[in-house]
DNA sequence: TATGAATGAGTCTTCATTCAT
DNA sequence: GATGAATGAAGACTCATTCAT
């Protein structure tokens, strides 16, 4: 009584089989948004990385953007939840070296969410769509800075930080830090790129305003 | 006898007449790329732009890449000149002003190169073939980075700033943090973003590594 | 455990279950044939008009064209039913006061029939599949011309009409009229097309040779 | 220094080589619109009959639609050109002669008109751009019979026809009467259609009413 | 038998590139 | 060299039809 099942999504026994196929193409899509950006992503290359047919897209979303707006929502929600899942609670260990591991979930977020920012820059009507999208949403950048500044502002109330430093400044900071170390690899020599961004110095100079007195 | 001379570039009595058209094509790609980035961007816009016939560009350019990636070069080295003249002179003024100027040059550089890298951003191959062409140029944010910690070593040189700090880092945080700042009102809410984000909070927080003892 | 019955046919309790809703997808099919013609009319529309799932349309036609074919036959067949209503008792009232009001079915013939023409013109395969569908019955355009021509030799055998005039030919003439009204309204300026075309000087013109002598 | 020629037009000396693509792209519409209507004739196939590739179309046009529009706009006028050079002088031969030529006029003309009419049934935007295309042109069925109350008229002031009968309402029951001879043969049994309609009777009947007395 | 998601051939359209003139 | 129309390989999207459930 029930419809056919898509090659794609047999086997899966699913609580929910109508969105099944749904989700397999925003998992798909996702994928290879991550993996190569909007450039040049195809509905075919889709449909065929998803081993579906041609048509299924249109049958659970209304044209292509929306499908590419859904992955780029969920692939940023869940950097957003890795980013939150990497915090240090304050308190524990030290500050600077919480500010290193901060730094790395920065830097984790930011590779990951390149290539999405790519492919929104550029085209405006889809960038107001996914805005309005992710609005209520919490996986935006701002608020990374939101949650660094938070574990600074805990960490300054408990005076293990001067308190009299702006934390959405240092926060900024240090983001924006490990965005252009990621970006400079990323667009600059590329060379030895492999070697991760060593993000101590950074850390080094933003504890000399962060040194209780 | 000589070869028809193009519509757009009659009257324009140059000493390398075989050039010039090449070079208008460049300006004109150029602004458009500037202007709406590289999505939607097509050949026969360019030449309409141009005032020129939808061909001559391959008498010119082997295909569209290479005048993309002659436009973005040229583009990217003009924001570098910029840069560069807005950098103030080790000595003059306060380091603290100085680094506000230099802060307002970063956001300058930045929003201008921001259509740039959508542009490249999602199209490795076209990434690869740029970094190629740029490498031996000194116009990548690399020199950016350089050009800030060369202004601070020099100050460091000269005492007015604390020689303990690593230039370079502090070069890195205060581009970055212009970064983030910028890319957040893009990405952001792009409410109230009309305002110049303010540079002066990550300025001071700077100076506190910077502050001579 | 007799077979589950289509959503939009329970609680009609049918002495023909089987043939129900074969009979509630042509009757939605006429309907939004008569409204919009063929054009653009898709499967899934009639299903939905028809509260019925895309695919029960194969379990009762062999495909599109045949649930299309029978619409149409039934439609034109009302039309045909409408208008013997409509055709006065010979030796009732005056022939004058009659053709008017024959004229006036004709007129309401054609405009049922229009959109119907329409879904025919061009699909020489399905006009073919059609006359050899309502071949046998008594639906066509020609059977009013009969049905015209059999009042007019009523009316000639009881002495209320010139009987030396060819009935076949009149009847042809006072549908004609009609008919090149009605598309000169359609496909003409369109002004003023909500007056209804009027037939008096036609049948005027018809009577002349009508007039018992 | 001239764009290339397309294969199909190549060898047409043209004085305008332009836009003889252009008209050969109309005329092979034209041809193929006449022979079957609008109903699935596709870009690719009007390509294919051109001997031209896919997107041509597109240079000349700025889409299918307005191509189509433009043939039928020639193809109407065209007929309506052939009708009126078919059309009898005043005050030649015999008036009857005259109005079974008329006739004869009339159905080649409804003929020619038939496959036009069934592509704008049904698809009302482009019936709108069509009327909006024709309005000022005297192409039109309305033109038709104003051509032929025209004649009605000079021979009704030369005598040679009754003056009491409306030549308009006269034109409309001839061009009516051919009409509905035609689409009964169209739309009818469509055997032993090879006949030509006869439309002796229907200007017998006619002639009854323009009898002079 | 009804369901409705899956299928995929086919539609219109775009656009980088070619090439006769 | 310059021109700009011609080319044709995609691209996004539609829709009649199938078929597992």
């Amino acid at each position: 009584m029930s419809p056919r099942r898509a090659r794609a999504v047999q086997g899966h026994l699913e609580s929910d089989p109508a969105g099944a196929l749904r989700r397999h193409l925003v998992n798909v899509t996702r994928r290879l948004l991550a993996a190569h950006g909007l450039g040049g992503l195809t509905t075919r290359e889709i449909a065929r990385a998803a081993d579906v047919s041609d048509g299924v897209l249109y049958n659970h979303f209304a044209d292509k953007d929306e499908l590419i707006l859904e992955a780029l929502r969920l692939e940023l929600a869940n950097l957003g939840d890795q980013f939150r899942k990497a915090m240090p609670a304050p308190g524990t260990a030290t500050v600077e070296a919480n500010l290193v591991a901060i730094a790395m979930a920065c830097t984790a977020f930011q590779a990951g969410a390149l290539p999405l920012a790519g492919a929104l820059l550029g085209r405006a009507e889809l960038l107001a769509r996914f805005l309005e999208l992710i609005h209520a949403g919490d996986s935006g950048p701002q608020h990374i800075i939101t949650a660094i500044a938070g574990y600074l502002d805990a960490e300054m109330r408990a005076g293990r930080a001067a308190d009299d430093a702006d934390s959405t400044t240092v926060a900024i900071m240090l983001f924006g830090a490990c965005q252009a170390q990621l970006l400079g690899a990323h667009f600059g020599q590329m060379t030895d790129t492999a070697a991760e961004p060593d993000s101590r110095p950074t850390v080094a100079v933003l504890m000399r305003s962060l040194q209780p007195r």
